[in-house]
DNA sequence: TCAGTTGCTTACGTTGAGGTAAGTTATGGG
DNA sequence: CCCATAACTTACCTCAACGTAAGCAACTGA
């Protein structure tokens, strides 16, 4: 065998065209706004079922029309279930999906690292800003 | 013992005031922007070590401006070194570090995800938009 | 008649992320 | 003298995310 390796021969952007990249950046970008995670752990915690007050009641700071725009994202790409009894006042209940749940496993994973190593990232802001 | 579970008896918010889900919701929204994984994935496939020009042919679609303020964050975050050296015309080289490098195993996890299940993902999208 | 309830939607304004294009620095080479 | 080069920075603009506040539907109970 000879080198370790050459990757600067192959096509450096070879990895960004790529679809799974593609797909993960799609991912992030999803979970990466500022209340689906927060939905996402809560609904989880709640058992995996909810009503639209209970998840408001559960997210604190989150308003209606953030809520609602946040779980209708969730239940267009298949995370959520949305079921709606007609009732007056109306109860809606939202459901997470297999898809929903299985997500939970490598979010599970970002939440250890940050457990881990988030005082080390603001250790480096610290020393990176008073320089 | 009662019943299997009653959430719904704690403080429902409290996961969200919890410390490690508001950092993960940080480093959501750090790694979540347009150009970040992209930029560290490259970075990995360039051996860990790469000049700003390699990191701009290797993501394609980004531009100077974006590669330098992601490339910054980073550094600030320090998941990467900025290394310059006092040539002419100047080089710069970025290296991960090992905070950085550690956060590739998370990320993985996404990735691996999103190879799995990306297309179920599609796939309740389109019915979702069908109706 | 009227207030209360839940789960929204709509209207409106602000802010920040990100795109585009041009300028900058310092030096070696023709 | 002037251009090329690498790695930026700066100026300017646009658009989407997000916050706030109000409105709404449909029925119940006082």
């Amino acid at each position: 065998m000879g080198k370790a390796s050459q990757p600067r021969q192959l096509d450096p952007a070879a990895i960004c065209r790529s679809s799974d990249p593609l797909a993960v950046r799609e991912l992030l970008t999803k979970i990466g706004d500022k209340w689906t995670i927060f939905v996402v752990l809560s609904l989880d915690l709640l058992g995996g079922r909810a009503r639209f007050s209970e998840l408001e009641r559960a997210v604190p700071g989150i308003s209606q029309r953030m809520l609602s725009s946040t779980l209708k994202n969730l239940e267009r790409d298949g995370m959520v279930i949305r079921e709606m009894f007609a009732e007056v006042p109306p109860r809606v209940e939202y459901e997470m999906t297999d898809l929903g749940r299985s997500l939970l496993r490598p979010t599970q994973g970002l939440v250890d690292w940050a457990k881990e190593n988030w005082q080390q990232v603001r250790e480096a802001q610290s020393s990176y800003d008073e320089r």
